[in-house]
DNA sequence: ACCCGACACTCACGC
DNA sequence: TCTCGCGTGG
DNA sequence: GCGTGAGTGTCGCCACGCGAG
């Protein structure tokens, strides 16, 4: 069972304050200790608010921003008037009422007329057409930086009542632990019970949660503002001072630092700081980062530093994404320093075949081949990464979804929390083995269909349903060797996270032959992806039948 | 499993 | 007047 | 013309109602 979690029925008015009851519950008894006292009995307080309160506070809690007009707020399933509701969270300092609120709060919160009219002596000092739009208008307002003032101060002569909600960074410091992240959210309980999602059962204990220490949630936390601010345009330079330092304790953390990194270098590197860019790069562990960083030495005409740097990333690249990115690179520099050039490794050429197609009017170039391709004796299926990763998530669901320490700690997972840490696989080897050892003998065929038709609509990372239909399975099944699907999904697990896109658009089953052949589609103007063609090779390098297709649209007259 | 990832499509460069 | 994007809610 | 490196756009429940333009 997966403690004593579960979805509130729509049929309840309050489902929605039943469920962040659950949560802060949850929250509190288990990770009470990651809490502070303040925040402890802050949360004791909820229980002794009204009902009617309690809900609305959720109502707001769940609505974006934090200030609230009076007249938005229509909830009548509360039994009360909002305003009565907003009475009881502003005496118990939930709530705060007529705040003051900067200028471009106001913008937000009022329409165009409204805002014409309660700005009307601001306005009029600007100069402004009558017929200037929001965005003119509140340009010249903020330049003229007038301090933050109340509500009412602002618009005098409104009916209206504004409310600021309070405590805001606390619900998202529980939501946070309580999911393991801030993309998940109070709604992922009522797409379950819409039926949207199903999520697999996996037994967890109290126990298992998604952080240890209360610093650890703190940092999650920072990063997140500061991937906030970057996203809101405050230059690099000045939110690089607060991201946290290095700490390899955590790798969870510290990837999500990676890519914080990555992504400060990439605004430095457009804004023209390359100084910023080149350290935020060099401290980020992000498997791109050292490309980016690399490359960018290049374009300063700093080679030597690049070419030294690149021989020791060369000894330990990360993935082979970035290997192949150094050898490229590696191969321009070792002019520039006078070195030899690395060694081209041989490779297969990849089968090219080009048709020219008349251009559909709506469907994609790899409808068209599909359609082109297809027979009644060589069923064509348009499946990229989903045929392979399907059979792979059905044959190995036992390990995916197997109930270790820490992989799963709430009812809304699609795959384990650590699908990405180094020690995935290595933590769970054994079952692994088991599952591909299947492939042994025809048992990986009934495991399969049993896990299709036991799990069937259950999200799996690695499962697309409406991909992998029964036909499908079966020609897979009937069509792919199992020596194919071992070597294959021993790529997979060399590195899940690389080795899971970049499978060929199409498959072509031959079921009189019992064979099958992958087929990636290439349109005019495209090309293939570096991660395309480490696949394309893999399979060439094992005598599994591919080819690209390139496509030309029929001159239309 | 984090405003992502996985595609194709687009523009821009240096040779 | 209609179209588009966003926030909301089940 | 090529090979290459970047950046963009789309989609992830779906129906609704509002506000901006
Ligand atoms: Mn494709
Ligand atoms: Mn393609």
């Amino acid at each position: 069972m997966n403690g004593r979690i579960t979805t509130a029925s729509l049929d309840d008015p309050l489902y929605y304050l039943a469920n962040f009851e659950t949560v802060v519950h949850w929250v509190a008894t288990h990770h009470g200790d990651l809490l502070t006292y303040d925040e402890r009995t802050r949360l004791d307080r909820l229980q002794s608010l009204s009902q009617a309160a309690r809900a609305l506070l959720v109502r707001l809690v769940m609505r974006s921003g934090e200030l609230f007009r009076l007249s938005k707020l229509n909830y009548p399933e509360l039994g009360v008037p909002e305003s009565e509701a907003l009475d009881e969270l502003a005496a118990d300092g939930w709530t705060e009422d007529d705040p003051e609120l900067a200028i471009d709060e106001l913008f937000r919160l009022l329409t165009v007329a409204e805002c014409r009219h309660a700005l009307a002596p601001i306005l009029a000092d600007c100069g402004l057409p009558r017929a200037a739009s929001k965005k003119a208008m509140l340009t010249d307002c903020l330049e003229l930086a007038p301090a933050p003032r109340r509500f009412t101060d602002w618009w005098p002569d409104t009916d209206d009542r504004l409310v600021a909600l309070h405590h805001m960074a606390l619900f998202d410091r529980i939501r946070l632990m309580f999911f393991g992240n801030l993309r998940q959210s109070w709604s992922d309980f009522v797409l379950v019970e819409l039926g949207h999602h199903q999520y697999e059962t996996v037994p967890f204990t109290p126990d298992s949660r998604a952080f240890q220490q209360r610093e650890a949630v703190d940092r999650y936390l920072l990063m997140q503002a500061c991937r906030d601010r970057l996203e809101g345009g405050e230059p690099p330079a000045d939110i690089w001072p607060d991201i946290p330092a290095r700490d390899d304790s955590n790798p969870w953390l510290e990837s999500r630092r990676g890519r914080l990194l990555m992504e400060l270098g990439r605004q430095a590197d457009r804004q023209g700081d390359a100084e910023l860019a080149l350290a935020a790069w060099s401290d980020s562990g992000h498997r791109e980062a050292r490309l980016r960083h690399l490359r960018l030495l290049e374009r300063q005409g700093r080679h030597q530093e690049a070419w030294d740097i690149a021989l020791s990333a060369q000894a330990e690249p990360r993935g082979d994404g970035e290997a192949q990115g150094l050898e490229r690179l590696m191969r321009r520099l070792a002019r520039k320093v006078d070195q030899a050039p690395p060694e081209r490794p041989k490779r297969p050429s990849i089968p090219e075949m080009h048709l020219t197609l008349p251009q559909p009017a709506a469907a994609s170039v790899e409808w068209a081949v599909l359609q082109d391709l297809d027979s009644e004796q060589t069923p064509v299926c348009y499946v990229e990464n989903t045929l392979i990763n399907g059979l792979f998530g059905l044959l190995c669901w036992p390990a995916l979804f197997a109930p270790l320490p820490g992989a799963f700690f709430h009812p809304f997972h699609i795959a384990p929390a650590d699908l990405h840490r180094e020690d995935f696989v290595s933590r769970r080897q054994a079952l692994f083995d088991d599952c591909l050892a299947a492939l042994d003998s025809d048992e990986y065929k009934d495991r399969i269909r049993r896990t299709w038709g036991e799990k069937h609509g259950i999200t799996s990372a690695f499962v697309a349903w409406p991909a992998l239909s029964e036909p499908v399975l079966e020609l897979a099944l009937h069509c792919i060797p199992a020596a194919d699907l071992k070597l294959i999904f021993q790529r997979l697990l060399r590195d899940l996270r690389d080795h899971r896109s970049g499978l060929p658009d199409l498959i072509r089953f031959h079921p009189e032959q019992a064979r099958y052949d992958l087929i990636e589609v290439k349109g005019p103007g495209d090309r293939l992806q570096d991660h395309q063609i480490r696949w394309l090779e893999f399979c060439l390098a094992h005598d599994i039948a591919v080819s690209v297709c390139y496509v030309r649209w029929q001159e239309a007259d």
